[in-house]
DNA sequence: GATAATGACATACGACGCGTATGTCAATTA
DNA sequence: TAATTGACATACGCGTCGTATGTCATTATC
């Protein structure tokens, strides 16, 4: 007993500091995020922190990165319980949405991150979900079910559309009746991939998509 | 001759200040534009700033509402010369990719500015834009020409969907095969809204968009 | 098993940038 | 012409970042 291994400090260490930015970066920002303040919350001193991360951006990747794993986890389960591809892939929209709604992605996600690291698309984390996101396009256009489109410009026209609906519901004063309309409306949108075929008479259902989102 | 009037100076004070800011927020960013190198670049000092703008994020508002007076009345022009309701519609889409492109636009209005001011869509211009396309849309379900969809919610989605497009393929590698890839799946996504009537067998014009966009 | 070397942190220092408080001077107003 | 307003400059303090340096434990070497 006593003294844990090596690695494990340093595993911890790295933990640590990544929770407290995260938390810091999460609630007031990242440009009001005094690191002596978040390192001490932690125990530790901007020493660690250079030494772990290289400066500031450093971390905030980290901290990206991390919520973005956590998001594709979160992803893959969504479109894997589905019943058809199409609807796995309504689905995985779905989810989205929902977790763009919450303040932390938000922050530091949607907002702070483009602006010090530049343009998410680049990013090696963001592009994991847009992949996931083509892959279903991918299969959804191989087994008819879609029009031929891109998949990758498909999945990044929605991915950008559901977040700034995502935006835009969370800082709407009625969340919830803005949350239908904006369903709504993407469901339109998301039927302009189906192929008219499938497309005429077939019911939609809206219902379903907004209760997951109430 | 010789002064100018008193009200013309100080208009031209706090126009060269804009100017100045706008290009320092525009080639090196928010964060790293000091306000003593842009101030002192126009001529001035700190003090001047201070006394118009109140604080940095003051200054970084009016360049914004700058920039977004042009961006609605480049817009305006677009859709008034269009043939059709809906022709114009899909010309300001367009546009609104295009001035997407732009760097400028890209790190002061998409980047920057949420970072620092918070949800674009509480901004009172953006909110411009915006509601010119809601108009547009207000319009084309009145003629109906496309479903029964919220015309605001319809707006917001495509504004978010066309920006996101327009990152991707200002940071992609080549730009003119990726922007052909988006304007395709852009237009897919659009005939979501149209109408099954109007939808079926009516000929899409890729062509003429894609043109505009190259 | 003693010593050297590596690495994980803490501490100390310098520089910069922001905001405010204060000062100055011209232009209006009475 | 005297008083007042307002546009701007100057001066100061404070916080924050990055780096350079120091310390101590762990690991490697013989």
């Amino acid at each position: 007993m006593g003294h844990k291994p090596r690695k494990e400090m340093i595993a911890e260490t790295r933990a640590k500091l990544v929770a407290a930015a995260r938390h810091a970066f999460g609630t007031v920002g990242y440009a009001e995020a005094s690191m002596d303040d978040f390192t001490a919350s932690a125990g530790l001193t901007r020493g660690a922190l250079y030494h772990h991360f290289g400066d500031k951006k450093g971390l905030l990747q980290a901290v990206i990165a991390e919520i973005d794993a956590e998001m594709l986890a979160r992803l893959k389960i969504v479109s894997a319980r589905a019943d058809t591809l199409w609807q796995g892939f309504v689905d995985e929209c779905t989810a989205y949405i929902e977790m763009a709604l919450e303040p932390e992605i938000q922050r530091i996600v949607l907002r702070d991150g483009p602006a010090v690291l530049g343009d998410p698309s680049q990013w090696p984390s963001q592009n994991e979900c847009i992949r996931s996101m083509s892959e279903n396009l991918q299969k959804l256009r191989d087994e008819g079910t879609i029009v031929a489109v891109d998949p990758e410009a498909a999945a990044r026209l929605i991915s950008g559309a559901s977040l700034h609906a995502a935006q835009w519901i969370a800082n709407s004063e009625d969340p919830e009746a803005t949350s239908k309309k904006a369903v709504q409306a993407f469901n339109v949108l998301l039927e302009g991939l189906l192929k008219q075929s499938r497309r005429i008479g077939r019911p939609q259902a809206p219902a379903e998509i907004d209760k997951s989102l109430a």
